[in-house]
DNA sequence: ATTTAATATCGTAATATTGCAATAATACAA
DNA sequence: TTGTATTATTGCAATATTACGATATTAAAT
């Protein structure tokens, strides 16, 4: 087979799996790291700044942007990327629950 | 390709990624959940409850314990599985300093 | 020593992901 | 309108992941 049986877990373990995906390729960490250290930043700057190829970059941008981290429009020529900071959180906060419920009764 | 650069990042943005990885499968989530939610279980526990075969469960079992996340012994016949909730707590606080790390400074 | 029960490993098929070259689309400037 | 610069999409090759049947290994019980 190959491919996860989703349907088979909940929704709010599928949501963490979800979640965990943006962030299990190095190269979207390094993308969502550097987009939050400038003050906006275009696509171009970053294929220079992470070493992958443009299409490579557009390809996690849209990972990235699907999860709902990015803000500002993105279409034409010189374009804002920003990192969507209340739903970066969001997202923390998510995790941290999942965490602490996790944690909460173990032997 | 289809392999990721691993080499073009920090070290810091790979262990995120990797420990990232861990949790982007809805499986592996739902294995931890159900051993911390157990005093102690095993193996053929988790196939009846999760709805994967045997050695599918097994390989997301070595996943998790390559991560550190699993306590007690396991070879043989009736092994007790436990999360290792200090090392799951260090992988908490390790993504807490990523995700405030990168909050800080946004537009 | 044999059987039994539980877990691990191997081999393999199917699907997903990653990466890039080529190309398209878009926005702006001249 | 014609470049020019930037990002998106497409198509494809290579690798990784997921899942499971078959089999091996392990530990305990009989």
């Amino acid at each position: 087979m190959g491919a996860s049986k989703v349907d088979i877990y909940s929704d709010q373990i599928n949501a963490i799996a979800a979640i965990a995906k943006v962030f299990a390729h190095p190269a979207r960490v390094a993308i969502l790291k550097y987009i939050s250290s400038q003050e906006s930043c275009i696509c171009n700057d970053i294929v220079d700044k992470i070493g992958l190829a443009q299409p490579t970059i557009s390809q996690h941008l849209k990972v990235i942007n699907e999860a709902g981290l990015l803000n500002g429009s993105f279409e034409g020529k010189s374009i804002c990327y920003c990192l969507n900071v209340d739903r970066f959180q969001e997202i923390q906060e998510h995790l941290n629950a999942y965490f602490n419920q996790t944690k909460s009764n173990c032997c």
